[in-house]
Order: structure tokens, then C-alpha cells, then sequence
DNA sequence: CCCTTTTCACCTAGGTGGTAAGAT
DNA sequence: ATCTTACCACCTAGGTGAAAAGGG
């Protein structure tokens, strides 16, 4: 599935003629395995609101990128609108051959952000470093999941999420303005 | 609105490591304007099956053209499929503001395909004569309208168009297979 | 009359969380 | 008990020709 809400980045500094792709992975935060309760219990109506540690984590998945799809593109294209991840799909399923991001469930990711010039010289490999660079948003982490484990992040993006519009109380619309 | 059929193409005898930009545009194929009948009568049910010279053609429309949204890519990207130009998008409207082709209603048309090898050379405007190639299929001229002229045509678009299949009498796929 | 414009029901295509059943 | 999977109704977004209304 996709991420919601989408990652988005507003870019800078770039030479507007030269080349650039635009690309995301997703790397482990720790070494850790999550869960919900430490012990059974009836007294939780729909989960807790915190995470658990439940032990080291499962093997590391494939190391998969997403190549923003209008890669490669020019500095003047991609400075000029927000650059929106918005094809950049999920999965679990370490057999996925759809190119997906694979992660494992319950376990925390932080997504990261790279922009790679390309480098018209014929020995570009040898500049493989100094092309490269790296943005970290630590305000991006999330722990992956298969179904959501707080009523309030359901109902935040049930909220948010156009997609999840049938699923709204009331209508966003017919709030006054100063509540949007 | 789309073109349909898309226009397509599959392409070979390109560099697979150079860039290339794909376009199309489309050219009068005469300077008449057409009609469908010569004089007012009762006896068409619906049209006639071709088309009569009304006239000289209107003004030319702006010569408007439209660039595969892919571009550029390298050839070996544009070789190892099938080009398909399914967002490029006709209107009647002199004064439209989407990037759409502008075509003269009644006008006949030459869609035309066009390749351009992106000159890596600093001074590759020079080049620009032996850098650009241009493909012409006759099959594919057409003339444009505001609404269909002949039942054929329609059944043939309700028959063939995944879109219009809410107008379709029975369902293709009960078919049998010779008849598909 | 002939053609164009506007609106509409009906599709394709695909992104939501809910839900029930399944797995461990 | 906790988490995963498969399917579903309900959305967004947008491509169809039909039909009615409008213009010359």
C-alpha cells in the first residue's frame, strides 16, 4: 500500500540544467522487534497508545529504493512544485515483484531522501561520492504495521485521507472555518 | 478529449544510452472543410457513411504539439516497449489553456510522430536538422468532430473502448473465441 | 438543418479502513 | 491473544456516448 501522508520535499540549490534523480529507501531505526501488550489483558478497548519492545528484530529485508518516477529530470524541473512521492508503494511480502518497498511489520523505519547528480564526465563512477547526497527527516519515523493499533491514527487518517472519505462521521466541508 | 484509438508505436535503431524526446502534432491533410450531406434531406436515418467538401478550410489553428510525457528518456527505455501516446488530448477550444491540440471540427488530419535526439554537443542547435526525424502513417488520418457522423463509427468506438463499455448490447466477453 | 455545447449515467482504475477468517 | 490476509463497500479521479439544449 502506499504511505499516507505521502512524503513530500520542496527542493533548492540545484543547477537548474544539469540532471538529477530523485530517490527514497527506508532504513531500520533499531535493532528492535514491536508489539502492543507486554501481558494479556481485557482492559485495553482498542489497543494502547504506545509501543512495546518485544525483542530484537526479524532478519533485515531486502534493501530496496524508489526512484521518483520523473527521474532523471532537471534541477529547473524539480525545484520548481513540491517533489511528491505519492507512487511510492509498502509491502510485507518479501516475495514482492512489483518493486515495492519491502519492510518488516512492527518495526520502526525512518525514510530517507537522496538526490544523485548526474555526472556528464565519462569517469563519473570515480565522482560516485561528492554526487550523492542524503536528507534525514527524523519527524518522518513510523513503525510499519498490517492494521492500525490506535483508534486516533485511524481516525487522523480517515480524516485526512480523501480516499477514506466513506468512512467519515461528518463532512470536512460543513465545518466552520476555523476549525479546518 | 483522448484520441481513440491511442496512437502507438514501437521503435527501433536507437542509440540505448543516448537521450531522445518523442512528440506528435498533427497537420491538415487538405484546405477543405467537410460536410455531411449536399443538400437538406430526410432520407438518413442517422449521416451518410462519407463525407462531402463544404469549402475552403477555416484558419489554421495554432500549430500546437505534444511531447511523450516521458521525455526525455534513453533509447533503451523507449526500444524494450511499446510507445503509447494515450495522454495526448484534442479540443475544439481556440482559447484552451491545458496544452491540449487545438483542431478545426470537420477539418481531416495528419497525426505525425516525431523523434529527437537530445545532442549531448555544446553547440547542438548546429545540428538540429540531422538530429530530428519525422514519421508519417497515412492509416492513421482522420477527421475531426464534435459528434459522431455515422452509426458504424459509434458502434465500433462502444465496441472497443473500455470506457464506453455502459453502451455496450452484450458483453464481448461471452464472444466466442472465433468471433473476438 | 447542421453542428456545437453542456450535462449526465455508466463505466475503468485504483486508494481507503472495516471485517471476518486464518495463522502462530 | 496478537497479528496477518483476503475480500468488501465506499470513496477519488477521470474517460465514454447519449440526449437535450443552444447557435447560426
Amino acid at each position: 500500500r502506499r504511505m499516507f501522508p505521502t512524503f513530500q520535499v520542496k527542493i533548492f540549490g540545484m543547477d537548474p540544467m544539469a540532471d538529477y534523480m530523485l530517490l527514497m529507501d527506508f532504513v531500520p531505526v533499531d535493532d528492535k522487534r514491536y508489539r502492543q501488550h507486554a501481558f494479556p489483558s481485557r482492559r485495553y478497548a482498542f489497543h494502547s497508545s504506545s509501543w512495546l519492545v518485544a525483542g530484537k528484530a526479524d532478519p533485515a529485508t531486502p534493501g530496496r529504493v524508489h526512484y521518483h518516477p520523473d527521474s532523471p529530470a532537471k534541477g529547473a524541473q524539480w525545484m520548481k512544485q513540491i517533489v511528491s512521492f505519492d507512487k511510492l508503494k509498502l509491502t510485507n511480502n518479501l516475495l514482492d515483484d512489483n518493486g515495492h518497498i519491502i519492510l518488516n511489520s512492527m518495526h520502526r523505519y525512518q525514510p530517507r531522501f537522496h538526490v544523485v547528480y548526474v555526472d556528464p564526465r565519462k569517469d563519473s563512477e570515480k565522482y560516485a561520492e561528492e554526487n550523492f547526497k542524503t536528507f534525514v527527516f527524523e519527524e518522518t519515523r513510523f513503525t510499519a504495521v498490517t492494521a492500525y493499533q490506535n483508534h486516533r491514527i485511524t481516525q487522523l487518517k480517515i480524516a485526512s485521507n480523501p480516499f477514506a472519505k466513506g468512512f467519515r462521521d461528518c463532512d470536512p466541508e460543513d465545518w466552520p472555518r476555523n476549525h479546518r
